[in-house]
DNA sequence: CATCTGACACTAT
DNA sequence: TATAGTGCCAGAT
């Protein structure tokens, strides 16, 4: 193998594949799409790659605590959108434990999926 | 290679 | 609750 043959999607395309999993009617946060990612403590870059990338559902991704980031109209836009999705708002912020997306954890591929607890 | 930038997160006040 | 300062880090210049 090669010394780094499997590396990893460039931080603007993993985190434009997290936003894009991000489900109608949820929302997710600058650092949560960042770490889910794979990129923890980018959550800068995350606005960034929604400044840029186009076509990308970025009235779901909020600040901490589920806050519209967004100044000025575009904040009033991004309310409006994700209102029209379902989303509920508790006074300025998004109601996170009604709303908030819960990104898949990126397990490292297991060969044998025999790892399911007895559940109960 | 050095700096600057930003739709952030977190803490202290 | 609101404001201010610090830490962060990849992209842009």
């Amino acid at each position: 193998m090669g010394p780094k043959s499997a590396s990893k999607l460039p931080p603007a395309i993993a985190m434009a594949a997290v936003i894009r999993s991000i489900p109608r009617g949820q929302v997710s946060t600058y650092g949560a799409v960042a770490e889910a990612a794979g990129y923890p403590r980018s959550a800068r870059h995350v606005a960034k790659v929604l400044n840029t990338v186009r076509g990308l559902p970025w009235q779901r991704v909020l600040g901490a605590g589920g806050r519209i980031s967004l100044p000025g109209e575009y904040g009033l836009e991004q309310r409006f959108l994700l209102e029209s999705e379902g989303v509920r708002f508790r006074g300025r912020k998004v109601d996170m434990a009604l709303s908030e997306f819960r990104f898949a954890k990126p397990k490292k591929a297991r060969k044998n999926s025999a790892r399911r607890a007895p559940s109960r």
